[in-house]
DNA sequence: TCAAAACATTGAACAAGTTCAATAAATGAA
DNA sequence: TTCATTTATTGAACTTGTTCAATGTTTTGA
């Protein structure tokens, strides 16, 4: 049940089995149904997440009522209202689950929990937060600087198997453009070849 | 000297007068003056800097030769690339001062002593990235669901000191709009009020 | 102090992206 | 299977933002 986590883990640092094993006996699992929510705007974010099976989204409703997706989360990824979760104010945001799906959570008490007995835990933590950290800055100057068309080629590219688990309507979201002209783009690519 | 940065410190952490002493003697002034660079794409960023007096933008040269301003920095702000820094690569970024400017530089190799030597500077770095985090996906959701006019407005009304010090060309390479537009968006703005 | 450079504004033509409404195709639950 | 719901496509009119070229204004450095 944990042993993707565990794999996960080691990518970022070393631990014994015996930190691994403690560590790990601190997640609770949870099943979320397909279109059901992990967390909704106005609640404080509880739990940092580990997905194991499914995917979700974490999105956003602006005053306007559009929706804007924040990240996509498949299996081995990580997941929570970072912002809600550390400084224990309600969320902006919406984590859904777009397949059947399965989590590990750990609670913020048992977090801190490690990182005081397994202080290498602390720099895990520190590690992905980096990586999450430059894959925003990239976003940021990808969404400042390239057209739509190039930012769904790169995408797809990037997120192969991900892009085929997705409708329009969520990609088009985390692009940045109406569906309808994701439609258009597809379109116009498509004719190209 | 170093005035600014203990300060900026026992905002985030609480730290002995000897751990701060000890950390901030790690630090190496150096001056950037006006238009001059501290890192220039291709380069391995070898530090992160806190800006003690003046102005960086820190940006990206796109394919087709635009620039995308990521973030500026100015007093009392922390400065470098992560990606490249953290993975030593070459680094995508420019960082230049825009006015006659002075930063704190600390090595790579001095930053993990100083993990090792007082942990509490783990946190220290910890709680940085995450607000930083928090601040990129804020602009992503911006970014996406609002209106350049909006995100201008935005601007003024959250640094409106930054504001004062950048020109149009600047701010616009933030906002990831052409300064011809900014301009008109400044005049509807005007002829509104 | 003065010429060059950088900065800001404007208009006109254009390109990128939205909105709305209509229709077709795919999916899913009973 | 079937019918309702969700998803995808398309076109037309519209809005937002770009590009380019011209002009005026401010800053700067020799």
């Amino acid at each position: 049940m944990t042993e993707l986590l565990t794999q996960n883990i080691l990518n970022h640092i070393t631990l014994s089995k015996k930190e691994l094993e403690s560590f790990c006996s601190l997640f609770n699992q949870k099943e979320v149904r397909k279109k059901h929510f992990l967390m909704q705007e106005g609640e404080i974010c509880k739990f940092e997440g580990f997905v194991t099976k499914g995917l979700f989204r974490v999105y956003h409703i602006d005053s306007n009522g559009f929706e804007q997706v924040l990240y996509f989360a498949q299996e081995n990824w990580w997941i929570t209202d970072i912002d809600s979760f550390t400084n224990e104010k309600p969320s902006q945001l919406y984590i859904q689950a777009l397949e059947d799906s399965e989590v590990l959570l750990i609670s913020k008490k048992d977090k801190e929990f490690a990182y005081n007995k397994i202080p290498k835990i602390e720099k895990l933590f520190r590690v992905m937060t980096q990586k999450t950290h430059i894959a925003l800055q990239r976003r940021i100057i990808d969404n400042l600087s390239k057209t739509a068309d190039q930012r769904y080629i790169d995408f797809i590219e990037k997120y192969p198997k991900l892009f085929q688990r997705l409708t329009n309507v969520q990609i088009a979201a985390y692009l940045g453009i109406s569906h309808e002209f994701l439609s258009k783009i597809r379109r116009k690519i498509a004719s190209k070849k």
